[in-house]
DNA sequence: GGGGAAGTTGAGCAATCACTCAAATGTGAT
DNA sequence: ATCACATTTGAGTGATTGCTCAACTTCCCC
């Protein structure tokens, strides 16, 4: 008895998200996504064309979600370090059950890669480089703002800043109490508002 | 025609952890097994009872290494804030090419384990508590030596050191000069000598 | 109300997965 | 020499993998 209501791709892709980020590429089989998506194969393949496609789908819905929030709360601060700050401390503020906390898919699916089929880890990279690039674009326009130094490295800093994020991210992934997280958060977010030069 | 010479158990140990590491768990396969290894599944089987075992005892492997690494990179410094930095800097020296740029095994296990075989990312967590705690221990030694003050939280160094080194792992496996990652590990270092106490 | 177009269905495809075991053979004690 | 034991072999196990497709149902336009 074929022809149930058509799917919906929001909430297809939703679903997807949410399976991959939890278990990774390579752990996830169609039988998973069979069941999470509440579609048939024929459908699936019909409406994603394979497996690594619908995998390509998710990672730019998660980094397109990922960028949206960072770049929000950067608009929402007073100043581009106080921005970095706040969002640093927004991850102290999870909840514990958030998937959120289970780990960047980015990393996790950069890490997973394997040469074989490169391009997931490939596209990974080249999400996270977008994101260091908009990192870099908020530490330039400190700079700008006089904020920063002159002689201060947005690249560096963005790199080093995106590499703290991933290492609070692994912490949070680990079986960590709310207020380890917090006190971790924190002195990441004070160390960018130590570098704010006096405003005299 | 069967019997070929008998197998090296520790070159065999050897290859299947370059290969996990390299890969993965899930997306090693026992045709890569029994290629890397020149065995046979019924070898291989007869030997190390099952592709997780064989994982685990890979991992231990690691594990033993990195750990005994860390430890006599400590002994060598004058002091064991000066041993938690030199460790640091290491990093930055490894040849581009070194597996060990390619990531810690342990956060790759970690982030890769999916809850349907909880256990291999239980024992990469453990493992990796092992390697907090004794990080603690050169912290805690720190203290008792003068080297830091009295009211210095040796848990949480330990904790933040580690995910330091995790961060910057994560960043040695982008492509990245070594130049780059060398600034980005002084950095880090002069983080840890800075914490020592002024010896008046 | 007739007829494509679009889309879902689910059995089943070849390939691969982790794994097994009877047969073959080298090894060491007698 | 002989024999029991230990160990490797590799074809082959059933299960699962990602994926296909003919059959079928509903929708929309005429």
């Amino acid at each position: 008895m074929p022809r149930a209501q058509p799917y919906d791709r929001d909430a297809a892709l939703d679903a997807a998200l949410t399976l991959f980020w939890r278990k990774g590429y390579y752990a996830t089989s169609l039988k998973d996504i069979e069941a999470a998506l509440n579609m048939k194969p024929g459908s699936i393949y019909a409406a994603f064309n394979n497996k690594e496609t619908l995998f390509g789908l998710t990672l730019e819905r998660y980094f397109r979600k990922q960028h949206a929030d960072f770049v929000s709360t950067l608009k929402a601060a007073a100043s581009p370090l106080q921005g970095l700050a706040d969002y640093l401390r927004r991850f102290a503020r999870l909840p514990l059950d958030d998937p959120q906390r289970s780990s960047c898919m980015l990393v996790k699916t950069l890490l997973g890669a394997t040469e074989q089929d490169a391009k997931l880890g490939e596209l990974a990279g080249q999400y996270i480089d977008q994101m260091i690039a908009e990192m870099a674009a908020a530490f330039e326009l400190a700079k700008q703002l006089g904020e920063l130094p002159g002689e201060a490295d947005a690249a560096h800093l963005a790199r080093r800043y995106q590499a703290d994020l991933t290492a609070l991210g692994f912490e949070a992934s680990r079986r960590i109490s709310r207020e380890e997280l917090a006190v971790s958060a924190e002195e990441l977010a004070q160390k960018i508002e130590a570098m704010r030069v006096r405003q005299t």
